[in-house]
DNA sequence: CTTGCTCCTCTAGTCGCTAGAGGAGCTAGG
DNA sequence: CCTAGCTCCTCTAGCGACTAGAGGAGCAAG
């Protein structure tokens, strides 16, 4: 076994390697102040203990569902004073949940088109390619208005 | 009439309008090479033919389905090549399809935890609050493996 | 004692814009 | 002709959430 170091306190590797967020992320979550500075070994390595690690498996969760860091920080904090009322909380995953609904009323609309211009190629030249064609003629789609996917159309 | 400009050019303001595309982002297409540098009025404005003002509402439709910068680099080519096959703009359609089916898949995962979250929010205190008791507690949920939205998770 | 892994800090780059400063030109009204 | 107010110009910097790479130090095993 190798472990050299004090029980229960794990290296930012195996901090990633347990909760699926990679080394130099961690690092940046330090450096946003979403994850405390941990103490740091004689050799001046991170040290995280328990607390931690269930501090960054909160935020790859919340990150995996989509929740912006502001959103995180805001629900670490409810996190940290539990008798507070959850409304906040609430409010957050509603909100998040809305958008997720909206994004996928977009995104069928868009895989409509999409099938539309796909099973329409006739897979000839570019001058008879309706994936082309479509793309030109914007004209000759039923279009959802606005764009595709709020704040950066395409991701 | 406020028609200075040479019959069938454009101000950039007018292509904003026309296209949809904000005046900074033209400049920003032309910028990287999208979208050739039109010529310019002795003033020094840019002054758009039709054939520009084609090439950026085919822009803007593929952005907002959702297409990259680099795939629409790759379609404008094909584009100006109307006797070339179009087997590479079927690629690029196909690859958009999947991926857009990739996310609607995620994000339905995803909404469907978003759901359990809020409807077993009791809307008391955060201490018994189901949101925030989800986010912690990662192996509660039935997990779709792998971030929820690839290329930056949440957006 | 060397090999090779992990760790450290730091800077810069990614994508697709967006915002703002600071200035010049252009047009309508007086 | 002058001015007000719009649009346009260039340039730099910033956004979110990382990611990549340089250059160096520590640390465990053989």
């Amino acid at each position: 076994m190798s472990r050299t170091e004090p029980a229960g306190t794990f290296t930012i590797g195996e901090a990633a390697r347990s909760s699926g967020v990679k080394v130099p992320t961690i690092r940046y979550y330090e450096e946003i102040g979403l994850l405390p500075a941990p103490p740091r070994t004689e050799g001046g390595r991170r040290s995280y203990g328990a607390a931690d690690m269930r501090r960054l498996a909160f935020i790859r969760h919340a990150r995996e569902l989509g929740f912006e860091i502001e959103a995180i920080r805001t629900l670490l904090q409810l996190q940290d004073q539990p008798e507070q009322p959850c409304a906040a909380a609430d409010a957050i995953a509603r909100d998040r949940l809305i958008e997720v609904e909206r994004r996928i009323a977009s995104l069928t609309a868009l895989k409509a088109e999409l099938q539309r211009m796909v099973e329409g190629c006739s897979h000839g030249h570019v001058a008879a390619c309706r994936v082309i064609e479509i793309l030109a003629d914007h004209g000759e789609c039923r279009h959802h208005h606005g764009p595709a996917e709020p704040g950066g159309i395409g991701r």
